[in-house]
DNA sequence: TCACCAATGTAATAACATCACATTACCCTA
DNA sequence: TAGGGTAATGTGATGTTATTACATTGGTGA
């Protein structure tokens, strides 16, 4: 696992942007934010993107093409991560199910498929918009 | 349900080509494939995808950008779907979990989260390309 | 000093998706 | 059978997301 002191300028800056955003941000919205700090092109997002995924500090979101902070400890090591996205208010939540990993995990054993990412998401409303 | 000739013309190209596909198929490369069926712009296949994911008769992969035509039969009432798609050779295996949904369902009822639609990807080598 | 590698800067382009507006086809019924 | 309503279609422009290509910088170790 990587701690903050190793990351590079540019990926402490838009983790840093990701951390303090309620919710999921694309990678234009990042580089909106981060021009006042010298970013001037997309690439410059996506790479410290690519980066803070590898190291699990970032998690994208393959149904809204957006990314949010992760909301694990750091040290935290990820299994098969679950997300529930708000389509109203845009909150996500972020959890592992131990028997959702098994199920999926046997049917790529029994497939002989070997699994490389998975991805979960649930899309709807949360608990605070329905009240709403 | 519908059935097949409930669709409209458009409907019916971009099914027949997916249905005839092996693999999951983008938005623009099915509209190449019907510029001599007259399709000219975009919209005219996202309007008919559109519909055919409304009908349940094609699903879309968040992760690839992609559309695949449905391998269950028309008449089946899909519950919560999970594909296993090959990196290697594209090819897309679409199954349904009980314990899956259930857990998942659980989740969204412990949140008071009203579920609209969940996706489940994964992502990896298939059997074939594994033995290659 | 030099080779090397990771990170960065920049412009251009590719890939994916939607908006706005006009037109056509079809069904229902007055 | 004319008129109104709705669904489907045609078309161009635009908006959004992601990658390619190439140049430059900055540190690390032989
Ligand atoms: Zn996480
Ligand atoms: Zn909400
Ligand atoms: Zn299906
Ligand atoms: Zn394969």
């Amino acid at each position: 696992m990587v701690h903050a002191q190793e990351l590079t300028k540019n990926q402490s800056l838009v983790l840093d942007v990701l951390s303090h955003t309620e919710g999921p941000l694309s990678a234009y919205s990042l580089l909106d934010q981060l021009r006042d700090k010298g970013f001037r092109a997309p690439l410059q997002v996506y790479r410290a993107l690519d980066k803070l995924m590898e190291f699990g500090l970032v998690h994208r979101l393959e149904s809204i093409n957006s990314f949010v902070a992760c909301t694990h400890g750091h040290d935290h090591k990820h299994g098969v991560i679950a997300f529930g996205i708000c389509d109203t208010c845009g909150r996500v939540d972020e959890f592992c199910d131990a028997v959702v990993e098994e199920r999926l995990k046997g049917w790529s054993k029994e497939h002989a498929f070997r699994l490389s990412k998975t991805t979960i998401e649930m899309r709807g409303t949360c608990a605070s918009c329905l009240a709403a």
